[in-house]
DNA sequence: TTGCAGATGTTATGTTATTACATCAATTGC
DNA sequence: GCAATTGATGTAATAACATAACATCTGCAA
């Protein structure tokens, strides 16, 4: 899938998030906003939904929050899961992609035939500069 | 780590979760026991952090909800990362348990110097029942 | 130029989680 | 026995996250 022309508000909100050094949550960036005319959290939760949809802003669940692709230009539908270290101390987020991961859960959830849709992983801790 | 003896409340919450068929938000919780005196989200959330904390129950982050630890009368914290297929049709929940995972993003983490301290991997689609 | 689809604006509300503070019960050390 | 401590509980208020419902606008195609 090729990303669309992104209206305004979809403009305005991916390049908060770019710009961004972590995760930020709805609210936050709402608030980043308002001096561009932004009033009320559903101007960004559809612009996020546009979002997510083409593959350039991930979702991170277990911190409500919402973070820009780490791979420019390219959209992440094709990498299979993504995975997510995310630091509990500084906030910066790594995204990587493991085919073998993938292959041992895509296996066992055929193996209940089970029908995934959307999989989510996330590893919080500590990174290397927060954990010394 | 072996479970301590579990409080009144925490017996409540636990009860609650066990008998149920999947997993149940904080406030269906709280809906259910207020027959049992609970009038307050903070009864609920105090009670389901220590069973989250002696690994018989686990949160599932992408559905803010909570579940009964499949393997009774057994801590999970000793089969490594827990993996849960949740149907979003019927809200049932399957849980699993595969060290190849595991190592596999263990050894990513490690490689970038992360200290993992809990990691979540969900996997939301449709049951076998409900795809078909 | 009318009708439609998609994007946007706005208000209100629903849902999830925590802060702050008071009280109670069991245990420990004196 | 009886303070002192610790962990559990009760309660009210509020913060944080997310969606419903409805109106309006804009570009485009029939």
């Amino acid at each position: 899938m090729t990303t669309p022309q992104l209206t305004k508000n979809q403009s305005l909100v991916f390049d908060v998030l770019e710009k961004a050094e972590g995760p930020l949550s709805a609210y936050t960036i709402l608030d980043k906003l308002r001096d561009h005319g932004f009033r009320a959290p559903l101007q960004v939760y559809r612009a996020l939904e546009k979002l997510l949809e083409y593959g350039v802003v991930h979702r991170l669940e277990s911190i409500n929050s919402f973070v820009a692709c780490a791979h420019p230009g390219d959209d992440c539908h094709s990498h299979g899961i993504v995975a997510f270290a995310i630091c509990e101390s500084c906030g910066q987020v790594m995204e990587f992609h493991d085919h073998e991961v993938d292959h041992r859960l895509m296996g066992w959830v055929r193996g209940q035939k089970f029908k995934p849709e959307k999989t989510t992983i996330e590893i919080r801790g500590l990174c290397e500069a927060c954990a010394a």
